[in-house]
DNA sequence: TATTGTTATACTCTATAACTATA
DNA sequence: TATAGTTATAGAGTATAACAATA
């Protein structure tokens, strides 16, 4: 706590220790929170939602090798074996070899698999509906929040 | 990426579906990937981030019982039973009788509990680090954002 | 010898259902 | 009968460690 107080913060883009200990700290309970109501709102018959991340992953980059995968998704690789299993029993990825390194597995998604993206796009019902409740400045707040929150899911 | 800006939106609180779904799934995806990200960042000696939320609540609420305290965590009550075993063991939390009912047993935070979560603060590293490193304009973002998210993650 | 992917195992967190005690 | 809290059980998700195949 023995950083300067008061009015010594010289750089604008610097903050003091306690005020940005503070925020991170209703940020996180915040965004832990939002994510576990998230997580409980989910339908039956889609992927769980770590595997919607992964194709949603998958859709945008092309096809990865696992370890490359784990790497984007933020998990261990093991994890990612464990996704990818559960989404090529239901047809929505597929594993093939690498051409060159046959230690590695590529994994694509299908076209099941993006279709079933695009449906699950218009099935997020309770989200969906949250932002078009939300009033307009409030939705631009969030829209404006989205990439920084993004980069920080990604930063080390 | 497309905006999908334009000109369509009549009235300024409502928002396209396809456009609030958009959002949504953009939101959701950043908002999971932050929160797994945020998890694998505890240390060991502290509270688990579950814990952390439960001791938070209950430092801002005051002593409550445990269908209250389920209600305001968004979670059901066999957890919140789970949570407080543990902060119990460890001194953080007492349960105690209710007065008039002796079905219910009020929780309340200790003073070791209130230390702990002063302690926490300071020492939740990575996120702060991250928000001290943010440009001041990001971080007022995330400031305005955070009200928005509590209230995003109480609503049914 | 190093790397890739998988399996084995364990841990955290959650939920539903069944049970006990009290109202 | 209804409600509060707990216990029992199961399920999803993650991680680390050990392993086989390949480089």
């Amino acid at each position: 706590m023995g950083e300067g107080t008061s009015k010594s913060a010289s750089r604008p883009s610097e903050l003091r220790a306690d005020e940005a200990a503070r925020l991170a700290s209703t940020f996180r309970i915040a965004i832990m929170r939002l994510a576990r109501r998230i997580s409980a709102e989910r339908s039956d018959d889609m992927p769980r939602l770590s595997g919607l991340s992964a194709l949603s992953t998958l859709s945008r980059s092309g096809p990865l090798c696992t370890t490359d995968f784990a790497e984007l998704e933020r998990v261990q690789p093991p994890s990612i074996t464990r996704r990818v299993n559960a989404l090529e029993e239901r047809g929505l990825v597929v594993r093939a070899q690498h051409p060159s390194d046959r230690r590695r597995r590529m994994i694509a998604i299908t076209d099941a698999g993006r279709s079933l993206l695009d449906e699950e796009h218009e099935r997020d019902a309770w989200l969906t509906r949250r932002m078009q409740r939300l009033p307009a400045d409030e939705r631009r707040r969030i829209a404006e929040a989205v990439p920084i929150l993004r980069r920080l899911g990604e930063s080390d």
